[in-house]
DNA sequence: CTGTTAGCGCTTTCAA
DNA sequence: TTGAAAGCGCTAACAG
């Protein structure tokens, strides 16, 4: 008795929200009935004529169910959380694509916390049904406290001894993949930038170029190895280090595209030419690595499937099964070929 | 009486979630008190004592208080959602830690929800006591929906006539600071790349640009300005176009960053080098400009301030005041100057 | 086919 | 200084 009753009911004005109660008296019916209706429950027989009343009563009350309640009565949210370190990088994006992908048909809201995550990491896992931690960075980022907190997790792009579910990509293949593109073209000295020891995806992807090597009898001395953190200036700085040996490496591989970003600055900033002087292969592909200069070489991962099957994970986990395996995904790593890598060059 | 009374209650193994009221069992106080100790109720008083064993009692269980069950009964989420086209773009991660900085001492949690926005709009709008709606792009995600649900809101780093509050940089003075630096480096045939018509920063940035170039009694060819979207493979295109002009530009202002890493690989692909026959200059700085090859001169626009500022607007706008103005930063654009801009070369 | 009812877990008067 | 009680808006038995 509100606003009613006067021939136009001024649709946009709306003024208070209106509840599961106003659909319900204004279609006269119950409001159990209007809950059934709305989330088409199947069980429910109801007239036609009936559920076009409740039907036209909500949209002329512009009815929003409200999310606290629903989720206070049905215990769940509806909403999955992707905890990722770093905003700025941009192979989030891709991961991101492929969650959105499954979890959205699935009746979930995806939404992303960055920042150093583990800060507010009690605060989000209140509020979702499953949790997506990505990112390789930071041991001390440790979501044990979240463990004890019950919410469904799952490791995306990371592996670590926490009993916690993980998916995966094979870090390992792509590098060796790298690192035998770099030997098919003649390379010899060739060096690896690696990620953070205590970032796991930095050890595999080291194992994989060490394998590639030992495979074709080739040797990495001990200076040819360096460690970085995933951006480009620590990229930079490692690039710098490895081009102070002598010989020099002729080829790099770097574990990571931003890392690969920086190693492309420290060559030029070295003075020397890239890939006449030096090749080098980022790992992991986004739009970016093509409009680099020169073009940069890359293993592409299936970033985007990897995020699908974390998702496919949790879910499960959700689900209350309890035997969820971790994933490792086994779509093969892809060369992309571009212009950042070469047979060696004549300068030394 | 569930698992007490026997010794050591097996601290995080807490197997079912604790509610506040198994809290104030074990506190032996009434369910009320809890809630005013945990929630640092300043009327309360209370002896030391009895605080001292609710707090122990929380501790001993584990206990979370329920985000839906507070949500429901306070009408807060004390969550505010922030809204990107594309977690592709690094100057978002400029933003969103501005964002941060504020909300988070405010005590609100922060997500960003990615994705040509829009499609979980309403479903985001819940769940939320605010929303920052970041993004210059596409005319069709028009929230106009969203202010329906009354959902506070306000436009980030974009201006629209929708009745709701922005916070934007000053774009205009932005470009005209490139172009600025263009004209006095001895440049005169400068070009613009500019952002997609329907993006009103697009048309502010354009703006900047022919004011600029006015003011030094430049001409701007009509063939001199270009449209593209916002990212690399928009702006290696619109270079290359602007390249056929002939006489050809010598100087390019590029209107955002992803777009300007696409020019400068259009700008070699042409053939042409940089800064010696093409100087260039990007919008918006981010890390990733530094370690471009050359490194890319940006305009630095003040992006974690807009954040800030953002949030206060909402702050106020979620506290019920009408009369929250549009704010444009005032801190001003920065020119970083890097190796992509030179003195106009011999070559034509 | 439709209505009644009992909470979900919290906050917050109001009363003692 | 503490407790009792009502109810936020919804869902899901259970009854008609």
């Amino acid at each position: 008795m509100t606003d009613r009753g006067d021939g136009a009911p001024a649709p946009s004005v709306a003024s208070a929200r209106a509840r599961m109660r106003d659909v319900a008296q204004a279609a006269r019916v119950d409001q159990s009935i209007v809950s059934r209706v709305l989330r088409n429950d199947p069980h429910l027989k109801i007239r036609p004529e009936t559920r076009e009343r409740v039907l036209r009563a909500a949209a002329e009350l512009n009815y929003r169910p409200n999310a606290a309640a629903r989720s206070l009565r049905t215990a769940r949210t509806m909403m999955i959380g992707m905890v990722v370190p770093d905003l700025a990088n941009v192979v989030y994006e891709r991961i991101a694509r492929g969650v959105s992908e499954r979890a959205v048909p699935a009746g979930y809201v995806v939404m992303v916390a960055a920042g150093s995550a583990g800060m507010q990491l009690g605060e989000i896992a209140g509020r979702v049904d499953g949790l997506l931690f990505g990112g390789a960075t930071d041991e001390a980022t440790a979501p044990g406290e979240v463990e004890d907190d019950g919410v469904p997790m799952v490791l995306v792009n990371r592996r670590e001894r926490w009993g916690v579910p993980t998916a995966t990509v094979d870090d390992q293949a792509g590098t060796a993949l790298a690192a035998r593109h770099l030997i098919a073209l003649g390379h010899t000295r060739i060096a690896h930038i690696g990620g953070p020891h205590n970032a796991d995806t930095g050890r595999r992807r080291l194992l994989g170029f060490r394998r590639a090597m030992e495979a074709a009898s080739l040797e990495v001395p001990e200076e040819f190895v360096v460690e970085a953190r995933y951006d480009e200036e620590s990229g930079y700085a490692a690039t710098a280090r490895l081009l102070e040996a002598s010989p020099r490496p002729s080829a790099i591989v770097a574990s990571n595209l931003l890392g690969a970003v920086g190693a492309m600055a420290a060559v030029s900033a070295a003075g020397l030419r890239i890939p006449q002087d030096v090749s080098l292969v980022g790992f992991h592909d986004a739009a970016l690595a093509a409009y680099l200069n020169p073009p940069l070489t890359t293993v592409r991962m299936p970033l985007e499937e990897m995020g699908r099957r974390a998702v496919d994970g949790l879910l499960a986990l959700m689900r209350g099964e309890s035997d969820v395996d971790d994933v490792e995904v086994r779509e093969p790593p892809e060369l992309v070929v571009r212009g950042s890598t070469a047979a060696p060059g004549a300068s030394s």
